[in-house]
DNA sequence: GCCCCCGCCACGCGT
DNA sequence: TGGCGGGGGC
């Protein structure tokens, strides 16, 4: 057995795995078999005798999670029921459902995306009487961000919290977080930053809690290390170091070179902090890339190694192969659709690959569309990942604050959603009159709402008859549902949650909702019906799955609170992947597609600009590191794209696009300049829509040269 | 008091 | 492309 282990890793991989003692650091090139050490080091620690529940392996994505719990349960063949491998979020989550109550919060608390954020933001900003159409919410939202994960801090001397400018506008918002806060509370709601800093809130303020989680997890282990935030880190730390035990088992996997969610708070630092707090980390470096070829992985090293301040690597392949680089320009995004279209078919006949053999990959969403018209066109099947998540379409969006809402009554912000959705004659004056009660009496719409309809006879009321009867009948609904779902029926009525959530879907009566907001086109309305079925669909498959040990509503919002949509798509096999080149961090496709690399989309245009509402100290006194710059970021996130490749690599790149309602002009990505140009093949002979490798590149050296 | 329609604006990545 | 806010219509 043990040698069958030893046959599959090289030497540094093997050390990586037998190291379960004391802090160690894996250094992990792309490609490098990163996801394989990981797996195989947690077989190993299961088969030395070490408890599932011991160990806690922390990932930075979903996809991430699922990838290596399944992979770690086919190595060992073990039901993995009390082995914890999730995202930071998802394990914020865990705690929180278990101690949230010593803050004050109850255990049925909604969790916040982005979108409900902004709309919470709005309507705070509403209250104060502050802001306009103006206001950037966006960058509202990042400020109060910053401010939770205390990278922004209130009033401190100009050079420490950013510039006077900024600090008497974060100022002007004070009152505006406050006030946020205190309707997250009283909504008893959290927001994505929430997750992860009330656990260390609980930790640090009741030893007796953290005992308990310190005494259960004792081995520790961190992938793309290099992706998480300062706050992330905390959690780590604060679980993983115990004085009274020490060494700490703890074991980080990263690659500076990959990291690319700085935007998102990774704190390149922590990488120094983990050196220093954890002394006697063993380093152990992956150098050895197992998935690209020669020729990809050196275009992808002429490209990262414009970099300054990056941790030196020698990353080499022995895998030869000289199907190189591919450059291909095209006249606009429909030739470039059409040009991808071929290629895959092309590639499918001569190799025999199927279609999941491929990656497109984008710089953003909206770039989509072409290629998926390109797809369509030609009859090749494709899925999405990332991207405008199902859950966030305006139907499934519907359902799911129906659902939340019976879940946890004080969610105002999904409440608002439906409570005139279908329409019941709600309207802004009914809503406004109810709100205003709630505020006055510090309470939720819920509770206000409770005591306008629910009057003693003779008791007037500010609502008119009928729309207190409305509400009536609102409440008694949602009410009838949670007696359904928590189970407060016979059990022979007993409904499964899908059956339940169909039940629901009938008794508001949606479809003809949808039929009248869709008068003009039925398709749509059709369409959108199918989502929701869809939808329950998914509940149901997911509520029959034997892995899934936590069943019922919470757990459910749970899920979908964090996950985006691709989930469910990731066993559907046989289509082309197309993907934002974050979402395909961690995957490999025998033939990528890196299309649109155009100059202002990589890198992106919106990534060089500085928000200064939202950078709160970080960008000070010596100036950051350049190895953060937003330019690096972007040639790191391209240097990711290339590295997905196994053996063929195409970079497209468009004259002109399309963009909003306009066509512009497009040059090439400023980085295709920095792939050594032997690399490089360009043909020369498939058209007048190519263009030769060199003349691309003089046209892209004498725009950059005074840059 | 509620709803409908029109015109305006924006498309950077994701837990 | 669609989401949103404001104004006018019912």
């Amino acid at each position: 057995m043990e040698t069958a282990i030893e046959k599959q890793l090289n030497a540094p991989q093997l050390e990586a795995v037998k190291t379960l003692e004391g802090p160690v650091l894996i250094i992990a090139g792309a490609g490098s078999g990163k996801t394989r050490v990981i797996t195989y080091r947690i077989a190993a620690m299961l088969k030395s005798g070490i408890p599932q529940h011991a160990i806690l392996a922390l990932t930075f994505t979903n996809k991430a999670a699922r990838e290596m719990e399944s992979r770690v349960k086919e190595l060992t063949g073990k039901k993995l029921q009390s082995l914890t491998i999730s995202t930071f979020h998802a394990f914020g989550v865990k705690i929180l459902r278990e101690e949230i109550e010593i803050l004050g919060y109850r255990k049925n608390f909604s969790i916040y995306d982005e979108t409900d954020r902004t709309e919470l933001i709005k309507e705070t900003l509403r209250e104060c009487r502050m802001g306009s159409e103006k206001t950037n919410l966006y960058g509202l939202g990042q400020l109060f961000s910053n401010i939770k994960t205390g990278k922004f801090i209130w009033r401190n001397a100009p050079g420490i919290a950013g510039t006077a400018g900024e600090l008497l506008e974060a100022a002007k918002y004070e009152r505006v977080y406050k006030e946020y806060q205190n309707s997250l509370k009283v909504y008893n709601a959290l927001d994505f930053d929430d997750l992860l800093v009330l656990p260390i809130t609980i930790f640090e303020n009741h030893p007796e809690i953290l005992d308990k989680y310190r005494s259960r997890y004792r081995y520790f282990m961190v992938d793309e290390f290099q992706d998480t935030s300062l706050v992330q880190y905390n959690m780590l730390r604060i679980l993983a170091l115990n004085p009274e035990k020490s060494p700490a088992n703890v074991c980080v996997v990263g690659d500076d070179d990959q990291s690319i969610y700085s935007w998102r708070g990774a704190n390149y630092e922590n990488l120094l902090m983990f050196e220093k707090d954890f002394p006697g980390v063993k380093e152990i470096k992956l150098e050895q890339n197992y998935r690209s070829t020669t020729t990809i992985l050196e275009a992808a090293n002429g490209v990262i190694s414009h970099n300054t301040n990056r941790k030196e690597k020698k990353l080499w392949s022995g895998k030869t192969g000289d199907s190189g680089v591919e450059l291909h320009v095209t006249e606009n995004e429909g030739g470039e659709g059409s040009f991808i279209s071929e290629k895959i078919r092309e590639h499918m006949i001569n190799d025999s690959l199927g279609y999941d053999a491929f990656g497109v990959l984008l710089r953003t969403n909206s770039l989509m569309h072409n290629i998926e018209e390109a797809f369509l066109e030609a009859n090749i099947p494709y899925k999405v990942s990332g991207g405008m998540s199902f859950f966030q379409r305006k139907e499934i969006k519907d359902i799911l604050s129906y659902m939340r809402v019976i879940a946890n009554t004080s969610d105002d912000v999904n409440l608002l959603r439906i409570i005139n959705t279908p329409r019941r004659g709600i309207g802004k004056n009914s809503i406004q009159t109810i709100s205003d009660l709630a505020r006055k009496n510090k309470t939720c719409l819920w509770d206000a709402m409770e005591r306008l309809c629910r009057l003693p006879l003779g008791v007037s009321s500010p609502l008119a008859q009928k729309t207190r009867a409305e509400l009536d009948t609102f409440m008694s609904m949602i009410e009838s549902f949670r007696d359904r779902i928590f189970g407060r029926q016979e059990e022979q009525k007993k409904m499964t949650l899908a059956e339940n959530v169909s039940s629901l879907v009938d008794h508001i009566n949606y479809w003809s909702y949808l039929v009248a907001e869709f008068s003009k086109n039925e398709k749509i309305a059709r369409w959108r019906y199918t989502n929701i079925e869809y939808f329950v669909q998914s509940i149901d498959n997911w509520e029959k799955d034997p892995d899934v040990f936590d069943k019922g509503l919470y757990a459910w919002l749970n899920r979908v609170s964090l996950i985006n949509s691709s989930d469910d798509k990731d066993n559907e096999k046989g289509k082309v992947n197309l993907m934002t080149i974050h979402a395909a961090k961690g995957l490999e496709f025998p033939v990528v597609f890196i299309a649109a690399a155009e100059d202002g989309i990589i890198p992106h245009t919106r990534s060089l600009e500085d928000s200064a509402l939202a950078n709160g100290k970080e960008n000070n006194e010596n100036g950051e590191s350049p190895a953060l710059g937003p330019m690096e970021e972007e040639r790191r996130l391209f240097y990711v794209a290339i590295t997905r490749a196994r053996d063929k690599l195409y970079i497209t790149s468009c004259k002109q696009r399309r963009r909003l309602q306009e066509t512009v002009e497009c040059a090439p990505s400023p980085f295709l300049a920095e792939i050594p140009s032997h690399l490089i093949k360009a043909p020369d002979d498939s058209g007048d829509e190519s263009i030769k490798a060199e003349k691309v590149f003089a046209k892209m050296r004498e725009r950059f040269k005074n840059i």
